[in-house]
DNA sequence: TTGTAGGCGTTATCAA
DNA sequence: TTGATAACGCCTACAA
């Protein structure tokens, strides 16, 4: 790289290669368009000024960042680490930069407003289910269309693209492997649904129950906030029952393990004593002491996929007006924290 | 907004207010410089219009992002997770974006020069040691200066500005911790270093057996990962020893978990067989069965602290010439997986 | 195959 | 206090 006051423009490139900055330009995007050469010419003009794009100019010129939006209500969950490793490294092997913005505050559809109209970004990988695609979809009024793929635990709004996971079967196949158990009194640890839709994995216990013949009982239910410390609570709040449940199903890992950890510290052994089941599978999942059982989310391809069809779509690959929706499977992992009764 | 084929720009606002175009641009951002009528004409056609500013053009005019790029080895880690969304939010309370890169890749050095010299990002937060601070440091030359902070485990060049936490101090007062619970035979499971470096947990280890008078040997360490399954192989190898250490000190959490799983595995106790002590304190330590003695380390400060350093640079609050070089401080906390002899 | 020229949307400078 | 104007660096018709 070669010393000067300011970081080379494609003038100085061409300028150095004593070409005009349209053919620079024109190596660096479509090089077959220029003569062998003048392409060799100019790329060592590159290389000797140290030349780097600058992409501000550039996406103003294309209408275009190159780069995609992704919010999620809380990064810190392991269960998004891994998506977030994913998205990286699919958006990477594209091309495509990633924004990541933790969807806390104020207005959040103000925010992501701004982001998607400011040529910052041209897509969103929505994670929260929380945020109100409706409204998001509405920022497609004036005839812009908002590239968007959503991926959370709701059911799909028919006309946004979507990755999910079938929820629903998944927590019916959780409960039916308690059953199979010979559990009956099956109790569930659930988070309030957050926009109005009836959670999923809520559902699928429900319907799971009744078809298996068995009674759900109100006191069954705890609710929880998906980390550790609520999943003990909802322990807390079971344990405390006359007729406690032989077995839970935990809407996710971590609650399932806050739920263990509190057994443990009240004197109730699991699997022993309660059956627990989790959801997701994360990392620690298979460490922890009961190796819990547990739906596995394809988590990685969850944030492969979703990152896949957006940039399709903003890509124009994938048709807008053909919505995409993948459902991916769970697996049933059965481990150490499930017993027959 | 107003319904309309593209989105509107800054001249769409100037003629809905009947004023210049910079008259609006005054407006948005150094509205004292206005008068308050024209201030408020200028504020109703932005909202009437659904005007969002265009970042890309706002950049190039300024040649400055308002985004930073956080680099870390793998955001997948728990470890990463909570550090991210402190930047989040320190970043979004000062107005900035936050790009994220894992830094997995054929010559990170080369991408990152794209990113920061090309109007992307204008300052970096470093959180991976793998990457050769040097040369990036290099890319100054030109009288262009790179606003970079790093956070890692690593003893920080002095010319560059970091954050971390104290690790040879830390690993010193682990080690202190089992010395006082009577242990003299302490295992370590470390990392190899990764840029020629030797490690400071690795360093603190070392320095704290020799105040103790305590024997060191080649056998009683092991070469982790920093994740669980190299824990557990650590684990493995460890406990084939004749004689094994009574106590062993692993480099982060996850390796401990792993480490006290395989032990379990083999009908090894932790802790009445032997000790074990983490660091970082992720959430699931606590949860985890035996809850995990752990150095923990401001993880949430980390990355608040980092932000703000880094962007205290980028906007000139912080000298460049007066390199910053925040050393936090971790604590000991003492949880069920040590105990004495 | 290459060059010329205009404009993407913003802000800073200068003048009024 | 406000407006006209000229860049910022790039890409793409169009012309040569």
């Amino acid at each position: 790289m070669i010393s000067g006051k300011k970081t080379p423009t494609i003038q100085d490139v061409a300028r150095h290669a004593s070409v005009s900055a349209a053919t620079v330009s024109r190596v660096l995007s479509s090089p077959e368009r220029v003569s062998e050469t003048t392409r060799e010419r100019v790329t060592a003009a590159v290389r000797e000024t140290g030349y780097t794009i600058n992409q501000a100019a550039r996406s103003l010129r294309l209408k275009a960042a190159r780069t995609i939006l992704m919010a999620a209500p809380n990064i810190g969950n392991p269960f998004y680490s891994t998506i977030v490793d994913a998205v990286l490294s699919e958006a990477a092997a594209r091309g495509y930069s990633v924004l990541v913005a933790s969807s806390i505050g104020d207005d959040p559809n103000l925010w992501l407003r701004d982001y998607l109209l400011s040529t910052r970004a041209d897509g969103l990988l929505l994670f929260d289910g929380s945020l109100d695609t409706k409204r998001l979809h509405g920022l497609d009024e004036g005839g812009v269309s908002l590239p968007l793929v959503a991926a959370y635990d709701e059911i799909p709004d028919p006309e946004i693209n979507s990755v999910i996971t079938d929820n629903r079967l998944a927590a019916k196949r959780a409960i039916r492997h308690l059953v199979e158990l010979g559990h009956r009194r099956i109790g569930h640890v659930t988070f309030p649904s957050r926009n109005g839709t009836t959670n999923e994995r809520l559902i699928g216990y429900h319907e799971a129950m009744t078809e298996a013949g068995l009674e759900t009982h109100p006191e069954w239910m705890a609710l929880g906030n998906y980390n550790m410390p609520s999943g003990a609570a909802a322990a807390e709040q079971l344990l405390a029952l006359k007729q406690r449940p032989t077995a839970v199903f935990c809407a996710n890992d971590e609650m399932a393990i806050g739920f263990v950890h509190q057994m443990r510290k009240a004197g109730v052994e699991c699997p022993r004593d309660i059956s627990v089941i989790g959801f997701d599978d994360i990392t620690v999942a298979e460490y922890f002491d009961p190796p819990l059982t547990t739906m596995r989310q394809p988590r990685e391809q969850i944030g492969r996929m979703a990152t896949r069809s957006l940039i399709d779509i903003i890509e124009g690959i994938q048709p807008e007006d053909e919505p995409v929706h993948l459902v991916l499977m769970s697996d049933l992992i059965v481990r150490k924290s499930t017993r027959a009764i």
